[in-house]
DNA sequence: ACAATATATATCACGACTGTTATGCGTTTG
DNA sequence: CAAACGCATAACAGTCGTGATATATATTGT
């Protein structure tokens, strides 16, 4: 039910572009190597394999070419890992957004520097 | 703009798990550590940075303890990431239950709960 | 049937990440 | 002030993931 996978497969930046070419359209797994040229054909096969595993996207044969299209579902998933915090967040949002509405109108530039100790 | 880094760090489960017992209330670092009989301290000192610098966490200090908190803009820039393909896959929701819908006289119980709204 | 196309898998080198032990620095306590 | 505590960083070994080259499999076209 957790997303285990899904989280890692999303680490890379290249998949991530994937899964945003695919959301415009579904598109063959060649055309997909193609809009990367720093990536191989088998790196980008690799790279589908894993998007395939995590359940973030699909594919279908059409001939010689595998379409692939995303799966809303491996998407959804994130979606709802993301939900545990919503609440969390929009509470801080609430207190956060009070807190600024109550200073507001004293200070048009907004430099927010707050006490920051030692970071080496 | 992109959370690069931010998905890296979501990567790993005891990470993953870290927020989730950060979600609840605020932590020392040796609270967390505590937590994962599987990480030694410095081990669990590491995946803390990777969260602090991955704008997930916050830490403030006091006393000789660190305590960690966390941060909604972190988890805010996943979700508006996510939200680029929330229209898509609502989308495609919506041509599910259509689909559903079509043949919805068979299946009396309909227990899918489709809330999520998009955050503006 | 053969060649060309489209994609996946095998294998290997390498860099990044995780975990471990040792250590350093600041803080509290006796 | 010294000892103990809390946590971070350093240095290092093992593992995993990524990228590259070579090859296998399936499909279309001649």
């Amino acid at each position: 039910m957790a997303p285990v996978d899904t989280f890692a497969a999303l680490a890379d930046p290249t998949r991530r572009q994937v899964l945003d070419l695919l959301s415009r359209r579904d598109r063959a797994a060649g055309e997909l190597g193609a809009a990367f040229p720093s990536v191989s054909q088998p790196g980008m096969s690799r790279h589908l394999r894993v998007l395939r595993e995590a359940g973030l996207v699909r594919v279908r044969e059409d001939g010689r070419h595998r379409l692939y299209s995303l799966r809303w579902e491996g998407l959804a998933a994130v979606d709802a890992w993301l939900s545990k915090y919503r609440d969390f967040w929009e509470t801080e949002l609430d207190s956060l957004e009070s807190f600024l509405d109550s200073k507001a109108a004293e200070a048009p530039p907004p430099k927010h520097a707050r006490n920051r100790k030692g970071r080496p």
